[in-house]
RNA sequence: GGAGAGAUGGCCGAGUGGUCGAAGGCGGCGGUUUGCUAAACCGUUAGGCGGGGUAAACUCGCCUCGAGGGUUCGAAUCCCUCUCUCUCCGCCA
């Protein structure tokens, strides 16, 4: 949510940053809607604070055995003045918060500018694909082929875009989450969380998720939202809160299922477990001053990054222009893992400052020791990392001619010291 | 599923029609005392919106005691609806 403050201070600002988001300009309207509110607003204050006034001499008369007629009349008469004055306020109060909450978060200045994925820019990249002697397989021929993967009898029990894995796989699927949920534990100063996994609306909204996007998410019969990543249950841990300032910054951890409806993704990654309807996802969230939330997203992002130098996956980091983003972000830095089978780059990591604009929906605050102030927080998330594409990434990076899997050394010891992952017999 | 209780400031907790934005406590902040720390004592301390003022200090008005509506000249306090939380019983991983 962006701030109506800031908007009428400077609304050249406003429209330029909703125009690097290819967006038409709203502050003639919002400005608009702002004025008449404010009009309203003051008619009213006006109206009570005489009321109040004539309320309290109503009281005095009174204690004195005066008549009091007079004012009564004239506070009875001011009646339909402050409702009229309250309905129209609040009217036009609620029209503005819906305009508002559907407006994207401005993209920081550094970000490039750009209409859509075409503009992002690669910043840097580390290690190099396998040098393999044969064609490489993608990560479903293989999953089939090693009689561990299996879509379709997931697609019998639920449809498309659901998988069943088992044996080796499904080990090694939760040995990656708790590999990597012990490096941002102990190397990363994150807290584990288990949160759950159906929310209210309100913590969908303060995420940014709702209003706009409640058709990329799974809703149950008596409204809760499942959660379409644990962004959701992690940022809002600090919502309705005023913070001391001494905690900041709070990083949370969480494993958890991630579900999304995928509603605007009809034939995309149609085949393997690319695209999902359920995957699941170490996520990482963090709570910070606004002067460190710059410097947090580099450390985020290096923490992702770091569980792909540990497993040997080589990949790079791009920065997403203003076109790429998502609604909620300031700034944004997806890291995209190296597919010998697709022979390209995937998104395995979406790390985002949101600066405030999630706080604000949260009414997340932090105590500023400076100014004694309720300042709003920064929020960022991040996955460290998508667990069902790190399998995907390990599975075709260290394929070997047999199609057997060669395990990663740092994800031996969470398979039982298990080397290599072959075919089931 | 059945029965009951409750929602007040950063936290705990008083407050059943007027001077209550709200006692008291905790916590925080400032100070006194102290060789230092602790303790004690004194003072201070809600959020939001809008106006004045230099973006500061300061100051004025309005709103907010879960949300919405009603009664009343006047509501934290009375009435209605809703939401949420908790307790007990039942069932259950």
């Amino acid at each position: 949510m962006l701030d109506i403050k800031r908007i009428r201070e400077n609304p050249e600002s406003f429209d330029a940053a909703l125009k690097r988001r290819g967006m038409a300009p709203q502050s003639v309207v919002v400005l608009a809607l702002d004025a008449r509110h404010r009009g309203w607003v003051s008619a009213l204050q006006r109206h009570q604070a005489r009321r109040n006034e004539a309320s309290k001499a109503i009281g005095a008369a009174k204690a004195r055995g005066e008549d009091a007629g007079p004012l009564m009349n004239e506070v009875a008469a001011l009646k339909d003045s402050i409702r009229e004055a309250e309905e129209e306020g609040r009217a036009l109060a609620k029209e503005i918060e819906d305009l508002l909450a559907g407006l994207p978060n401005a993209p920081a200045e550094d970000v490039p500018d750009g209409p859509d994925a075409a503009g992002n820019v690669e910043l840097r990249r580390w290690g190099s694909p396998p040098a393999l002697a044969f064609k490489p397989r993608q990560h479903f021929d293989l999953g089939e082929a090693l009689g561990l993967m299996d879509f379709e009898i997931a697609a019998k029990l639920s449809g498309a875009r659901f998988v069943v894995l088992k044996g080796a796989l499904s080990r090694l699927e939760r040995a990656l989450a708790a590999f990597m949920l012990d490096l941002h534990t102990g190397t990363f100063g994150y807290t584990e969380v288990s949160p759950p996994y159906l929310v209210r609306s309100e913590t969908a909204f303060g995420t940014g998720n709702l209003p706009k996007f409640a058709g990329d998410l799974f809703r149950t019969t008596d409204f809760f939202w499942l959660i379409p990543t644990a962004e959701m249950p992690l940022t809002n841990l600090v919502r309705e809160q005023i913070l001391d300032a001494a905690m900041l910054p709070l990083r949370f951890t969480a494993h958890t299922p991630c579900f999304r409806s995928e509603a605007g993704a009809a034939g995309k990654d149609t085949r393997g477990m690319i695209r999902q309807h359920q995957f699941t996802k170490v996520e990482l969230v963090s709570v910070t001053t606004p002067e460190t939330s710059d410097a947090e997203l580099e450390c985020m992002t290096g923490a992702a990054e770091e569980v792909l130098r540990r497993l040997g996956l080589p990949y790079r980091v791009v920065a997403l222009c203003t076109g790429d983003m998502g609604f909620a972000a300031r700034k944004t830095y997806d890291i995209e893992v190296w597919l010998p089978g697709q022979a390209a780059f995937r998104e395995i990591s979406s790390c985002s400052n949101c600066g405030d604009f999630q706080a604000r929906r949260m009414a997340a605050r932090y105590r500023d020791p400076a100014s004694k102030a309720a300042r709003f927080v920064h929020t960022l998330n991040g996955s460290g990392l998508a667990v069902g594409r790190t399998l995907i990434a390990v599975m075709e990076n260290y394929q070997q001619a047999d199609g057997s899997i060669v395990v990663p050394a740092a994800l031996r010891p969470y398979l039982g010291g298990l080397e290599v992952i072959a075919a089931a017999r």
